[in-house]
DNA sequence: TTATTATTGAAAACCATTTTCAATAAGTAT
DNA sequence: ATACTTATTGAAAATGGTTTTCAATAATAA
């Protein structure tokens, strides 16, 4: 994805294009670590002098309904945003810097299938997430 | 674990057994789903009238604190906690009823390896969680 | 250009959580 | 038992992140 078809998306779903949006858009889709509102502001601001951070919540919301970001969930905290990974990927953060990397690849099913055997729930969805050192940390 | 072997890590730690404290633990520990700060503030008070949400704040902070509970995360909020796991499990979720199990078993071990390789960090632990339908919520 | 109305930022409201504080009661020493 | 020390308590106030309100503005269509 790109910042002009995060633009596009917004568009055709009737959203209006403006200076605040393209702000917010531009920090967030350029991201390669998940932002709280506030941090999306403070950038942001850098980007559109006048941005209020009610408008950055707003944009926020309106991204993830389109699903382009989706919200992180972290032990120091779970209202950070990132650009969304593309079919069923799963996050892996750095403890100490935040750099986010995609994966993919997981094969839960085995284990799925034993759950449910051995609990008799029926399991739809799963959570995963990877934490540790990104190679620039661990050095 | 039990009720008895709760208070009594909280008076080893050097905490005063209180009449609210002794309803906070009975509620949480006994419970088979994440509870929210005023779910268990709404269900403690009916075992202690004189409770206030404070104090259900402060003891939960406790429990937390000597590893009787742990913070659940799910779509629609992170505020709710359950009796904590024993040694390496995850939890598996109702999305219907919210009853929760945890389980064992996962071995992460190879998919951790290969994205180490593939992406250079280095991964330090996991999070891990199954929604679906509990035995009860599929009939 | 003009008209329509979605969008905006400031201010106020909201609400979950935390802090303050004087009264109370758990644990200890007498 | 009784007195003493001080951790704990609940009420009230404060805090801080998020949401709502509202009149002004600006994006889009006519
Ligand atoms: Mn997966
Ligand atoms: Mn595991
Ligand atoms: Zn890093
Ligand atoms: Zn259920």
């Amino acid at each position: 994805m790109s910042v002009s078809a995060w633009l596009e998306q917004l568009h055709d779903h009737g959203y209006r294009l403006t200076g605040a949006r393209r702000a917010v858009v531009e920090t967030v889709e350029k991201s390669t670590r998940a932002l709280t509102p506030i941090e999306v502001y403070d950038m942001a601001r850098k980007k559109y002098r006048a941005i209020g951070l009610v408008t950055v919540y707003r944009t926020l919301e309106k991204l993830e309904e389109l699903h382009l970001i989706q919200r992180v969930h972290q032990p120091m905290g779970c209202q950070a945003f990132i650009a969304a990974g593309v079919g069923h990927q799963h996050l892996l953060l750095c403890q100490n810097c935040g750099q986010a990397a995609f994966f993919d690849g997981d094969d839960l099913d085995a284990l799925t299938k034993a759950i449910e055997k051995k609990t008799g729930y029926q399991i739809n969805e799963h959570w995963l997430q990877l934490f540790g050192l990104c190679a620039d940390c661990r050095a």
